[in-house]
RNA sequence: GCCGACGUAGCUCAGCUGGUAGAGCAGCGCAUUCGUAAUGCGCCGGUCGUCCGUUCGAAUCGGAUCGUCGGCUCCA
């Protein structure tokens, strides 16, 4: 039987209770933090300067074994604030939470068994509903989330109302690692990174022709609908910065060289290039709107601590464009980039996405005004739209407003994609004009928008979204041809160059292996099509498909299989 | 950057309380020419992340450093 997830919410924050009385019971010094439901499970944060151990994990488990099998059950009562405070004389934590409540209003505790918690609830009613319970990791954390604050060990679980749905959830946890696309990357032979340069992919031949057939397919979209591409270069001098105020926000994060006296940065970004390019020439309103593309490979020098494979890098190519037009086609803009970006994502696929509408942040650059205007423009062009939002206060860009779109994988797991910019910041500070139908000077709008985000990240999607098997088009190799014994290498090698003639990426297993192993290593290769050719296939002039979702498909005509790839292909 | 764990052959991993390394897979060689997920035999391969230190002696102990992983914070 399937739980609501309030259900669900409620039993798991229980569980964190469950937690917290047998971490208490343990060591009894540990001071605690809080202890929510959180997707998926729960945690608790400790205060505990000895840290937790695999060891302590068992013997805390194993004490939440005992206390289930007690089943205590959870009591609620509500006290005023100076018996909260002499309830929780020795959790300063606690404290911390009890002085930031409304002055008059009761406080809610829960209780059960020997433990005692601050805590709205609700909870179950005795502790045997809760089922079952598996601590999962354990992390640091800031206290409040601030790293300012001291950081306690937070201890991860899940917890369900029966073993057996916990271990599907075990089970699902394990599939999502298979497809880690870290392990899919080395497996595969898509990419690696290397010591020398943490942070910074290094793209191997097969990953390059998986990045270049999404590139094609990339330019090919935005060519059809205006774009043209530019390119802009690697480094710039240290004033093109100032004026951006990239040098202002964003300096901890940027590359820098030396250079005959003079500074350049990496670029963490690529508008100001693309400004130049603007500027380069008088634009007359007639010419807008002006769609720059760029697939530029941008630096930014992240914290150590947060680099994550391919989803989080250090030099990475955003899908990048910006788009010039006149302040009375924002909207329209807006809903074009809008269609195409959907558009970009059905063929993954990626058909259920979230938007959301983050506004000004605190580190930002522009006038109110600017700022109001652009944020109005998105809200109306949502709305008019039709589409559902979440705003997200103060996650804007520092020259703008945007809106994110979150799609969900095969797994439905949430990525953070594409995102669209609204910018009057930049037009301004560059001082950018076009000469309106009235012969004056105007002063244009710019929209910065990326659709895949990083083209280093979507890979690393695609490859955990598809488990390695990547659709026909995108497989490095998409057809493999197995000869069964040295006799066939020549009828092997001639339908390799027929296929190889219709642009089909085809290689030839010509090692001197048996067909059951040239099977399985095409198989874990993952590539999509094994023709297995013997004496019955060269002398029909036909070959043996086998797929490697379906498995053996029998033999065809040559003709018979090129139309059918060709079908899939296009 | 912070908390914690980890770092042994190309890969996956073993190596207890210190006595200078081991397996499977991959690679190479030979035999085999074999029909839908692993043919057999043999060979090669490691200054045990790096640097200091403790010790007669360190993959094993201590420190530092780099990197990776799980989180926090941050983010495309």
């Amino acid at each position: 039987m399937e739980s609501s997830a309030a259900e669900l919410a409620r039993l798991r924050h229980s569980a964190s209770h469950v937690l917290a009385q047998a971490v208490k019971t343990l060591y009894p010094d540990v001071k605690l933090g809080i202890g929510p439901a959180i997707e998926d499970g729960f945690y608790y944060d400790f205060d505990w300067q000895e840290g937790f151990t695999p060891d302590d994990i068992e013997k805390i488990e194993a004490e939440i074994a005992r206390i289930i099998a007690a089943n205590p059950v959870f009591t609620h009562r509500e006290v005023a604030k100076d018996e909260a405070l002499s309830l929780f004389a020795d959790e300063p934590y606690k404290i911390d939470l009890i002085n930031e409540l409304p002055e008059n209003e009761a406080i809610s505790i829960y209780n059960q068994g020997s433990f005692t918690d601050l805590c709205k609830g609700p909870h179950v009613e005795s502790a045997n509903q809760i089922g079952a319970i598996k601590l999962l990791s354990v992390a640091g954390a800031y206290w409040r989330g601030s790293e300012k604050n001291p950081m306690l060990q937070r201890i991860y679980g899940t917890a369900f109302p029966t073993q057996e749905e916990l271990n599907i959830h075990l089970e699902r946890l394990e599939e999502a690692r298979k497809r880690d696309h870290r392990k899919l990357g080395k497996e595969l032979d898509l990419f690696s990174f290397h010591e020398e340069g943490p942070g910074f992919p290094f793209w191997h031949p097969k990953g390059m022709i998986v990045l270049n057939e999404l590139l094609d397919y990339w330019r090919c979209e935005h060519s059809q609908r205006g774009y043209q591409e530019v390119k802009t270069p690697m480094i710039l001098n240290e004033d093109l910065w100032h004026r951006s105020g990239h040098w202002d926000t964003y300096r901890e994060n940027m590359y820098f060289v030396n250079i005959d006296e003079q500074v350049f940065s990496v670029k963490p970004m690529n508008c100001p290039g693309t400004i130049l390019i603007y500027k380069d020439s008088m634009k007359s309103y007639r010419d807008l709107p002006i769609k720059y593309a760029e697939l530029g490979h941008v630096h930014r020098h992240e914290k150590s601590g947060v680099l994550q494979g391919l989803f989080r890098v250090r030099a990475f190519t955003q899908d990048d464009a910006h788009v010039f037009c006149r302040p009375e086609q924002v909207q329209e803009e807006i809903g074009k980039i809008i269609d195409l970006i959907e558009s970009l994502y059905s063929k993954f696929g990626f058909n259920e996405y979230r938007i959301e509408l983050s506004t000004r942040p605190e580190k930002a650059i522009g006038s109110n005004e600017m700022w109001e205007m652009a944020e109005t423009a998105l809200n109306e062009t949502l709305k008019s739209k039709n589409i559902n939002y979440q705003i997200n206060e103060g996650d804007g860009a520092f020259y703008g407003p945007k809106i994110d779109f979150h799609i969900k994988d095969s797994m439905g797991r949430s990525w953070q994609l594409g995102t669209i910019q609204l910018d009057f910041s930049m037009p301004e500070r560059f001082e950018l004009e076009y000469i309106g139908e009235d012969g004056k000077s105007h002063r244009p709008v710019m929209i910065h928008r990326a659709a895949f985000g990083s083209i280093e990240r979507f890979m690393g999607i695609l490859i955990e979204h598809y488990a390695g098997a990547l659709p026909l088009w995108l497989s490095p190799i998409q057809v493999i041809i197995l000869p069964i014994a040295d006799r066939h290498h020549e009828y092997a090698k001639e339908t390799a160059s027929k296929l190889a003639e219709f642009g089909i990426r085809v290689k030839v297993d010509s090692r001197n292996e048996k067909t059951g192993f040239k099977i399985r290593e095409a198989q874990m290769e993952k590539i999509p099509y094994m023709l297995i050719v013997g004496d019955r296939e060269a002398e029909a002039g036909r070959v043996s498909v086998r797929s490697r979702e379906s498995g053996d498909l029998g033999a065809m005509s040559f003709d018979e299989f090129a139309s059918k790839i060709n079908a899939e292909n296009s």
